[in-house]
DNA sequence: ATATAAAATGTAACCGCTTTCATTTCCCTT
DNA sequence: AAGGGAAATGAAAGCGGTTACATTTTATAT
């Protein structure tokens, strides 16, 4: 049977489309009657309004999308987990999808997003001064930065402060028993940046500091660790790493547990994040907090305020924290 | 500055908006000229057809709707990946959503994906006879069942062989030193159904078999743990657990493990699902694998196929096959 | 140059809904 | 019973595209 339309209710309800649509969207202004009357055929074909038709004609699409950088990694997957927490009850279906890092897919994605007439959009920027930010500003479009803090203080974002983040960690470190201190550095993104700057303000440098690498998954840290115990010792020196990352840590964990390395005996490893399996991996990870579900909440939150038009621009700087676990020796704070 | 619409690209480009269509959608048809003069001020001002008005006038929305269970875990994360992969690469947008595993909510989801006119449905449905699958005929929509085999054998499914895996499952037991096995069945499901199916069908049960709990989560398995301990003595008899689902068994193992329990000397755990974090977590699992990444791949190429009409129904059964860890004793196979 | 088919473009209807504005209906008031 | 304002409904114009059909332009053959 042929999709039943707006028209066909109204004929057979015996009134007119505009009245249906009204039982739709302004149910207060249509009497009591023709109400009911209307509702039952609706109901009798359990008929549905298009959403594209009642977009195009002007009402609000209740759809929010959101932009993450990869779907494969627990970090955008918690942080999506958040927001779906939050739009859910509210009534707003969410359009996810992922950049996996790729800037012209991000803005094609950006594009397609205003082109679905979403109300709102989430959106994990690649880098700082993302073009799709840009198209998202000229298009009017209301929406909110994820974990990235944009130069232009109009534009609402929900991000962790990194630079306390890696303050903390160095704090840490500089009272850790250790021999040498390597820094493993994920890939290039302001976060990542923010971090480091925070951490090498802080850190006293007691030991030699190495800089290492641009990675950021899982099999990256773990092929990464053999060249880096080769290289720098790690099997003979007591060594701590901070890695700023939880994944690449992770990986590294793995891989050397599989050389036979005492962590944290030998090696420590600080990680950076708090992932969900940072918990549950080989060694639980000594990391850095961000409450990552938390950020997805008050994202989605705050959109859903700038969509009522409850204020035009908000800012959150979540605070992180040392969460010690197996992966370090335990220090009293 | 106001949205562009195709009617504003046409009179700059001293065209109908007839002709701005075509170079849209049938650049073929249109002149080399005028393509030009109409791309260059659809560039000029960033122009993108409103998806919403295309969906509307009948052209296809390049969208597929794709509903699971849960966003929060990591079972269902690895099939939207999956997903993702062949999407994307196709030009579909995925309309991601979760039902919670809550009956309405999932025919209400089917609902919204039918008015926003998708093109094809990937659905992982609660239960077998979901009312959701039944909409989702009626519409006439393409769409492919995930993980779960649909009575009707006119609905095309991807799945895995569960009762296969149950099987193999015994088949590793039968063999595996144990004074006593206990199996922890997770929820109420289809695919768990099975799983004991072939399960029982095949063990041999040389000791006790003690079925267990209705449990899902981590935590739940992190918490049932005390209770299996005692009642079961599991710290004094040399025992075996099958638990239907991973996540689960990740949490019991690190309770075990917190309690002090040798895995896998005392405690062995056969897991099922082969979840990406069963090979990172605190005693790397013995389990079943579903290739589960595989599972949302195939599923999303059935359904473009089954868009392409390239045939009417597509069946999926996916071997499932041991992977041993850490969590048992090794037995060559 | 002329007839004619093919290619390119334009015209207008339509997709399914919302909304403004006009019209009708209803309920009070005097 | 007549008049007037509020409430309920209807008619019709969009929203931004696509497409069948009509028309014009171009190319090809004679």
């Amino acid at each position: 049977m042929k999709h039943k339309t707006i028209d066909d209710i109204a004929l057979e309800a015996g009134v007119s489309k505009a009245t249906v649509s009204r039982v739709i969207s302004h149910p207060e202004i249509v009497s009591q009657r023709t109400q009911e009357r209307v509702r039952a055929v609706m109901d009798k074909y359990s008929y549905t309004p298009s959403l594209l038709a009642q977009g195009l004609a002007g009402s609000p699409t209740k759809t929010i999308g959101v932009i993450i950088d990869e779907l494969s990694n627990f970090f955008f997957i918690e942080i999506a987990e958040g927001i779906d927490r939050i739009l859910s009850p509210s009534g707003y279906s969410m359009l996810l999808s992922s950049s996996r890092w790729i800037e012209e897919r991000e803005i094609q994605l950006v594009r397609s997003l205003i082109s679905n007439r979403v109300q709102g959009v989430l959106i994990a920027p690649i880098s700082e001064n993302s073009s799709a930010i840009q198209l998202l500003k000229e298009a009017g479009i209301p929406f909110v930065v994820i974990n990235s803090i944009p130069k232009d203080p109009s534009i609402s974002f929900v991000c962790c402060d990194n630079h306390e983040g890696g303050r903390i960690a160095a704090q840490y470190l500089n009272t850790y028993p250790s021999e040498q201190t390597i820094v493993i550095t994920g890939f290039a993104h302001q976060s990542i940046e923010h971090r480091l700057e925070g951490f090498f303000n802080t850190i006293d440098t007691p030991d030699s500091i190495i800089r290492y690498s641009q990675i950021k998954t899982q099999e990256e840290g773990y092929n990464l660790a053999p060249e880096l115990i080769k290289r720098n010792q790690i099997d003979r020196k007591k060594t701590t790493l901070f890695i700023t990352n939880d994944n690449v840590a992770i990986g590294i964990i793995n891989r050397l547990v599989e050389e036979g390395i005492q962590i944290p005996e030998q090696v420590s490893i600080l990680g950076y994040d708090n992932i969900r399996i940072s918990e549950l991996c080989r060694i639980p990870l000594t990391t850095i907090n961000q409450s990552i579900t938390q950020t997805g909440e008050l994202a989605a939150q705050s959109l859903l305020k700038l969509l009522k038009k409850q204020d035009s621009v908000y800012h959150h700087l979540i605070h992180p924290s040392l969460i010690q676990r197996e992966s370090t020796v335990h220090i009293p704070q």
